[in-house]
DNA sequence: TTGGTTGCAAACACTTTGCAGCTGA
DNA sequence: TCAGCTGCAAAGTGTTTGCAACCAA
Protein backbone atom coordinates (compact mmCIF):
# COMPACT_ATOMS: atom_id res chain seq x y z
CA UNK A 1 0.00 0.00 0.00
CA UNK A 2 2.89 2.11 -0.47
CA UNK A 3 3.04 2.47 -4.25
CA UNK A 4 2.42 4.44 -7.11
CA UNK A 5 1.07 4.39 -10.19
CA UNK A 6 -0.21 7.78 -10.40
CA UNK A 7 0.28 10.08 -13.01
CA UNK A 8 3.61 10.75 -13.10
CA UNK A 9 5.14 12.95 -9.99
CA UNK A 10 8.80 12.74 -9.74
CA UNK A 11 8.92 10.83 -12.78
CA UNK A 12 11.12 13.33 -15.20
CA UNK A 13 13.89 11.24 -16.78
CA UNK A 14 16.52 13.45 -15.82
CA UNK A 15 16.35 12.75 -12.02
CA UNK A 16 18.35 10.19 -13.64
CA UNK A 17 20.09 11.05 -16.61
CA UNK A 18 21.37 13.22 -13.98
CA UNK A 19 22.72 9.33 -12.69
CA UNK A 20 26.10 10.49 -14.43
CA UNK A 21 27.15 11.45 -10.67
CA UNK A 22 27.05 7.80 -10.58
CA UNK A 23 29.84 7.26 -13.07
CA UNK A 24 33.04 7.88 -11.53
CA UNK A 25 31.67 5.74 -7.98
CA UNK A 26 33.59 2.35 -8.72
CA UNK A 27 37.12 4.54 -8.99
CA UNK A 28 35.92 7.41 -6.26
CA UNK A 29 35.62 4.23 -3.96
CA UNK A 30 38.70 2.63 -5.18
CA UNK A 31 40.71 6.10 -4.79
CA UNK A 32 39.20 5.83 -1.24
CA UNK A 33 40.58 3.02 -0.60
CA UNK A 34 37.37 1.16 -0.60
CA UNK A 35 36.24 -2.06 -2.89
CA UNK A 36 34.51 -2.44 -6.03
CA UNK A 37 32.48 -5.47 -5.48
CA UNK A 38 29.29 -7.63 -7.03
CA UNK A 39 27.21 -6.84 -4.20
CA UNK A 40 27.87 -2.32 -4.55
CA UNK A 41 27.66 -2.80 -7.95
CA UNK A 42 24.33 -4.31 -7.62
CA UNK A 43 22.87 -1.85 -5.58
CA UNK A 44 24.46 1.22 -7.46
CA UNK A 45 22.66 -0.50 -10.10
CA UNK A 46 19.17 -0.42 -8.91
CA UNK A 47 19.79 2.93 -6.86
CA UNK A 48 20.48 4.47 -10.96
CA UNK A 49 16.99 2.75 -11.85
CA UNK A 50 15.24 4.11 -8.88
CA UNK A 51 13.16 7.69 -8.36
CA UNK A 52 14.26 10.35 -6.07
CA UNK A 53 13.48 7.86 -2.71
CA UNK A 54 12.91 4.34 -1.70
CA UNK A 55 13.44 2.51 1.73
CA UNK A 56 16.37 0.50 2.78
CA UNK A 57 13.51 -1.74 2.74
CA UNK A 58 12.52 -1.71 -0.28
CA UNK A 59 15.38 -1.26 -1.67
CA UNK A 60 17.05 -5.07 -0.39
CA UNK A 61 13.86 -6.22 -2.51
CA UNK A 62 14.97 -4.68 -5.68
CA UNK A 63 18.63 -6.01 -4.91
CA UNK A 64 16.91 -9.04 -4.21
CA UNK A 65 15.42 -9.13 -7.85
CA UNK A 66 18.96 -8.96 -9.61
CA UNK A 67 20.58 -11.17 -6.89
CA UNK A 68 18.50 -13.23 -4.95
CA UNK A 69 21.83 -13.71 -2.52
CA UNK A 70 21.44 -10.19 -1.65
CA UNK A 71 21.69 -9.75 2.18
CA UNK A 72 20.46 -6.67 4.43
CA UNK A 73 23.45 -6.05 6.36
CA UNK A 74 25.81 -5.42 3.15
CA UNK A 75 22.57 -3.34 1.94
CA UNK A 76 22.53 -0.99 5.16
CA UNK A 77 26.04 -1.13 5.03
CA UNK A 78 26.84 -0.01 1.78
CA UNK A 79 24.43 2.85 1.83
CA UNK A 80 26.36 4.25 4.43
CA UNK A 81 29.37 3.94 2.12
CA UNK A 82 27.35 5.73 -0.43
CA UNK A 83 25.84 8.70 2.17
CA UNK A 84 29.53 9.52 2.85
CA UNK A 85 30.33 9.56 -0.82
CA UNK A 86 27.11 12.17 -0.93
CA UNK A 87 25.19 9.85 -3.60
CA UNK A 88 21.94 8.91 -1.52
CA UNK A 89 21.35 10.84 1.87
CA UNK A 90 18.82 9.45 4.50
CA UNK A 91 15.86 10.83 5.88
CA UNK A 92 12.34 9.12 7.03
CA UNK A 93 9.37 9.03 5.08
CA UNK A 94 5.60 8.75 5.87
CA UNK A 95 5.71 5.37 6.34
CA UNK A 96 7.97 5.75 9.68
CA UNK A 97 11.13 4.25 8.39
CA UNK A 98 14.56 5.26 6.83
CA UNK A 99 14.06 6.16 3.54
CA UNK A 100 17.11 6.82 1.21
CA UNK A 101 17.04 9.90 -1.47
CA UNK A 102 18.86 9.02 -4.77
CA UNK A 103 21.39 12.29 -5.80
CA UNK A 104 20.13 14.95 -3.14
CA UNK A 105 22.29 16.98 -4.76
CA UNK A 106 19.79 18.56 -6.00
CA UNK A 107 18.13 20.34 -2.70
CA UNK A 108 14.69 19.71 -2.60
CA UNK A 109 11.28 18.28 -0.78
CA UNK A 110 9.03 15.81 -0.98
CA UNK A 111 5.17 15.66 -0.99
CA UNK A 112 3.40 12.82 -0.72
CA UNK A 113 -0.79 12.14 -1.90
CA UNK A 114 -2.11 10.71 0.70
CA UNK A 115 -4.93 9.65 -1.24
CA UNK A 116 -3.11 8.21 -4.40
CA UNK A 117 0.55 7.61 -2.71
CA UNK A 118 2.14 9.36 -5.41
CA UNK A 119 5.22 10.98 -4.06
CA UNK A 120 6.08 14.67 -5.97
CA UNK A 121 9.15 17.05 -5.74
CA UNK A 122 8.51 20.50 -4.65
CA UNK A 123 10.35 22.59 -6.98
CA UNK A 124 12.98 24.34 -6.29
CA UNK A 125 11.61 27.87 -6.36
CA UNK A 126 8.44 27.33 -4.45
CA UNK A 127 10.99 25.44 -1.96
CA UNK A 128 12.62 28.66 -1.84
CA UNK A 129 9.70 30.21 -0.84
CA UNK A 130 8.60 28.08 2.09
CA UNK A 131 12.60 28.44 3.27
CA UNK A 132 12.42 32.21 3.21
CA UNK A 133 8.92 32.11 5.24
CA UNK A 134 10.21 30.18 7.64
CA UNK A 135 13.32 32.13 8.05
CA UNK A 136 11.43 35.37 8.05
CA UNK A 137 9.49 33.70 10.69
CA UNK A 138 11.12 32.47 13.24
CA UNK A 139 14.80 32.90 12.08
CA UNK A 140 14.64 29.07 11.50
CA UNK A 141 17.29 27.62 8.62
CA UNK A 142 15.62 24.23 7.12
CA UNK A 143 17.07 21.24 5.42
CA UNK A 144 14.73 21.01 2.91
CA UNK A 145 15.77 17.84 1.85
CA UNK A 146 14.38 16.27 4.72
CA UNK A 147 11.21 17.48 4.24
CA UNK A 148 8.09 15.27 3.32
CA UNK A 149 4.76 17.10 3.56
CA UNK A 150 1.32 15.16 3.58
CA UNK A 151 -1.72 16.07 1.54
CA UNK A 152 -3.71 15.16 -1.37
CA UNK A 153 -2.30 16.00 -4.71
CA UNK A 154 -4.52 17.99 -7.92
CA UNK A 155 -6.00 14.75 -8.74
CA UNK A 156 -6.71 13.45 -5.42
CA UNK A 157 -8.66 16.47 -4.33
CA UNK A 158 -12.33 16.05 -3.72
CA UNK B 1 9.82 36.68 15.37
CA UNK B 2 9.07 38.30 18.83
CA UNK B 3 6.77 35.43 19.20
CA UNK B 4 8.87 32.57 20.81
CA UNK B 5 12.89 33.72 20.72
CA UNK B 6 13.57 32.32 24.00
CA UNK B 7 15.09 29.27 24.25
CA UNK B 8 11.11 27.49 25.16
CA UNK B 9 9.82 26.50 22.13
CA UNK B 10 6.29 25.37 21.69
CA UNK B 11 6.00 25.42 25.63
CA UNK B 12 3.34 28.50 26.08
CA UNK B 13 0.78 27.13 28.83
CA UNK B 14 -2.01 27.70 27.12
CA UNK B 15 -1.18 25.35 24.75
CA UNK B 16 -2.87 23.09 27.22
CA UNK B 17 -4.88 25.58 29.24
CA UNK B 18 -6.73 23.96 25.84
CA UNK B 19 -6.43 21.28 27.80
CA UNK B 20 -10.36 21.90 28.57
CA UNK B 21 -11.18 19.61 24.83
CA UNK B 22 -10.11 16.70 27.70
CA UNK B 23 -12.41 17.11 30.77
CA UNK B 24 -15.48 15.64 29.26
CA UNK B 25 -13.04 12.47 28.26
CA UNK B 26 -14.50 9.79 31.19
CA UNK B 27 -17.59 10.65 29.82
CA UNK B 28 -17.27 10.48 26.10
CA UNK B 29 -15.41 6.92 26.55
CA UNK B 30 -18.28 5.79 28.70
CA UNK B 31 -20.79 7.14 26.57
CA UNK B 32 -19.08 5.00 23.73
CA UNK B 33 -19.62 1.47 25.94
CA UNK B 34 -15.71 2.30 26.38
CA UNK B 35 -14.40 2.48 30.37
CA UNK B 36 -12.44 4.70 32.25
CA UNK B 37 -9.61 3.10 33.74
CA UNK B 38 -6.48 4.13 35.48
CA UNK B 39 -4.55 3.09 33.14
CA UNK B 40 -6.53 5.19 30.54
CA UNK B 41 -6.07 7.81 33.28
CA UNK B 42 -2.72 8.09 33.70
CA UNK B 43 -1.82 8.74 30.10
CA UNK B 44 -4.40 11.16 29.52
CA UNK B 45 -2.77 13.45 32.65
CA UNK B 46 0.48 12.73 30.98
CA UNK B 47 -0.88 14.08 27.35
CA UNK B 48 -2.86 17.18 29.00
CA UNK B 49 0.78 17.65 30.38
CA UNK B 50 2.85 17.65 27.37
CA UNK B 51 3.68 19.61 24.60
CA UNK B 52 1.85 19.41 21.26
CA UNK B 53 3.85 16.56 20.25
CA UNK B 54 5.66 13.01 21.79
CA UNK B 55 6.39 9.67 20.73
CA UNK B 56 5.04 6.97 22.05
CA UNK B 57 8.33 5.60 23.54
CA UNK B 58 8.76 9.31 25.79
CA UNK B 59 5.00 8.31 26.34
CA UNK B 60 5.49 5.52 27.89
CA UNK B 61 8.37 6.51 29.67
CA UNK B 62 6.13 9.39 31.37
CA UNK B 63 3.43 7.17 31.96
CA UNK B 64 6.50 5.17 33.72
CA UNK B 65 6.98 7.96 36.28
CA UNK B 66 3.54 8.22 37.21
CA UNK B 67 2.91 4.59 37.48
CA UNK B 68 5.98 2.07 37.01
CA UNK B 69 3.45 -0.61 35.89
CA UNK B 70 2.72 1.06 32.46
CA UNK B 71 2.52 -1.51 30.42
CA UNK B 72 3.58 -0.60 25.88
CA UNK B 73 0.44 -2.65 24.66
CA UNK B 74 -2.12 -0.88 27.08
CA UNK B 75 -0.47 2.81 26.11
CA UNK B 76 -0.11 2.04 22.17
CA UNK B 77 -3.67 0.70 22.36
CA UNK B 78 -5.42 3.40 24.71
CA UNK B 79 -3.87 5.96 22.47
CA UNK B 80 -5.68 4.36 19.15
CA UNK B 81 -8.46 5.01 20.93
CA UNK B 82 -8.04 8.73 21.68
CA UNK B 83 -7.31 9.48 18.31
CA UNK B 84 -10.19 7.43 17.27
CA UNK B 85 -12.11 10.24 19.60
CA UNK B 86 -9.95 13.20 17.74
CA UNK B 87 -7.15 13.99 20.68
CA UNK B 88 -4.46 12.86 19.44
CA UNK B 89 -3.40 12.41 15.78
CA UNK B 90 -0.54 10.24 15.26
CA UNK B 91 2.26 11.23 12.63
CA UNK B 92 5.85 10.22 12.25
CA UNK B 93 8.92 12.81 13.95
CA UNK B 94 12.54 12.75 13.15
CA UNK B 95 13.59 9.83 14.65
CA UNK B 96 11.32 8.17 12.39
CA UNK B 97 9.38 6.58 15.10
CA UNK B 98 5.67 7.19 15.70
CA UNK B 99 4.98 10.64 16.71
CA UNK B 100 1.70 11.62 18.51
CA UNK B 101 0.10 15.59 18.56
CA UNK B 102 -1.97 16.34 20.71
CA UNK B 103 -4.88 18.10 20.40
CA UNK B 104 -4.56 18.80 16.84
CA UNK B 105 -7.42 20.69 16.67
CA UNK B 106 -5.37 23.62 16.02
CA UNK B 107 -3.63 22.87 12.59
CA UNK B 108 -0.44 23.45 12.78
CA UNK B 109 3.52 22.05 11.75
CA UNK B 110 6.70 21.88 13.77
CA UNK B 111 10.24 22.75 13.27
CA UNK B 112 12.71 20.39 14.41
CA UNK B 113 16.30 22.05 15.09
CA UNK B 114 18.92 19.70 14.20
CA UNK B 115 21.03 20.90 16.44
CA UNK B 116 19.12 21.56 20.12
CA UNK B 117 16.37 19.31 19.39
CA UNK B 118 14.12 21.74 20.38
CA UNK B 119 10.44 21.77 18.40
CA UNK B 120 8.99 24.99 17.52
CA UNK B 121 5.10 25.63 16.14
CA UNK B 122 4.91 27.16 12.46
CA UNK B 123 2.74 29.97 12.75
CA UNK B 124 -0.46 29.71 11.28
CA UNK B 125 0.67 33.20 8.78
CA UNK B 126 3.45 31.16 8.22
CA UNK B 127 1.95 28.29 7.59
CA UNK B 128 -0.96 29.32 4.90
CA UNK B 129 1.97 30.84 3.11
CA UNK B 130 3.12 27.38 2.71
CA UNK B 131 0.58 26.33 1.98
CA UNK B 132 -0.50 28.76 -0.40
CA UNK B 133 3.17 28.27 -2.32
CA UNK B 134 2.48 24.71 -2.99
CA UNK B 135 -1.22 24.84 -3.60
CA UNK B 136 0.44 27.29 -6.52
CA UNK B 137 3.06 25.22 -7.48
CA UNK B 138 1.56 21.65 -8.03
CA UNK B 139 -2.13 22.12 -6.82
CA UNK B 140 -1.45 20.21 -3.90
CA UNK B 141 -2.95 20.93 -0.95
CA UNK B 142 -0.91 19.74 1.98
CA UNK B 143 -2.14 18.79 5.55
CA UNK B 144 0.33 20.90 7.71
CA UNK B 145 -0.51 18.95 11.06
CA UNK B 146 1.67 16.19 9.71
CA UNK B 147 4.46 18.19 8.89
CA UNK B 148 7.93 18.35 10.84
CA UNK B 149 10.88 20.41 8.62
CA UNK B 150 14.31 19.75 10.15
CA UNK B 151 16.87 22.33 10.67
CA UNK B 152 18.59 24.63 12.37
CA UNK B 153 16.81 27.54 15.02
CA UNK B 154 17.72 30.86 15.50
CA UNK B 155 20.22 30.14 17.79
CA UNK B 156 22.13 27.32 16.24
CA UNK B 157 22.79 28.45 13.04
CA UNK B 158 26.13 28.66 11.90
C1' DT C 1 -22.63 -10.06 35.88
C1' DT C 2 -20.09 -9.22 31.73
C1' DG C 3 -17.83 -7.29 27.96
C1' DG C 4 -14.20 -3.89 27.63
C1' DT C 5 -9.32 -3.80 29.44
C1' DT C 6 -5.13 -5.16 31.13
C1' DG C 7 -0.51 -7.48 31.51
C1' DC C 8 2.30 -10.76 29.86
C1' DA C 9 4.74 -12.95 26.50
C1' DA C 10 5.52 -13.90 22.02
C1' DA C 11 5.56 -12.30 17.37
C1' DC C 12 6.89 -8.76 14.10
C1' DA C 13 9.37 -5.72 10.97
C1' DC C 14 13.28 -3.19 10.36
C1' DT C 15 18.04 -2.17 11.47
C1' DT C 16 22.54 -2.92 13.63
C1' DT C 17 26.54 -5.53 15.18
C1' DG C 18 30.16 -9.26 15.90
C1' DC C 19 32.89 -12.26 13.71
C1' DA C 20 35.07 -15.76 10.78
C1' DG C 21 36.06 -16.32 6.17
C1' DC C 22 36.42 -14.38 1.55
C1' DT C 23 38.25 -11.26 -2.04
C1' DG C 24 39.50 -7.09 -4.71
C1' DA C 25 43.46 -4.26 -5.51
C1' DT D 1 49.24 -10.36 0.69
C1' DC D 2 45.85 -8.14 3.61
C1' DA D 3 42.62 -4.50 4.72
C1' DG D 4 38.10 -4.03 3.32
C1' DC D 5 33.92 -6.63 2.51
C1' DT D 6 30.48 -10.26 2.87
C1' DG D 7 27.16 -13.50 4.91
C1' DC D 8 25.34 -15.33 8.76
C1' DA D 9 23.40 -15.21 13.03
C1' DA D 10 22.19 -12.93 16.94
C1' DA D 11 20.86 -8.84 19.26
C1' DG D 12 18.20 -4.57 19.55
C1' DT D 13 14.41 -1.22 18.60
C1' DG D 14 9.79 -0.02 18.56
C1' DT D 15 5.15 -1.77 17.70
C1' DT D 16 1.45 -5.31 17.43
C1' DT D 17 -1.23 -9.34 18.75
C1' DG D 18 -3.25 -13.47 21.32
C1' DC D 19 -5.10 -14.76 25.42
C1' DA D 20 -6.45 -15.62 30.19
C1' DA D 21 -7.42 -12.91 34.12
C1' DC D 22 -9.37 -8.71 35.74
C1' DC D 23 -12.53 -5.03 36.82
C1' DA D 24 -15.52 -0.79 35.66
C1' DA D 25 -20.20 -0.01 34.88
Amino acid sequence: MTDQLAPQPEQDPSSNAAAGAWDGIAERLRAGGLRWTPQRRTLVEVLRACKGHVTATELIGLCRERDATTTPSTVYRTLDVLEEFGLVKHGHGHDGREEYHVLPEQIHGHLYCEACGAVWEIRPETGAVIVAALEADLGFVIDLSHVTMAGRCEGCRD
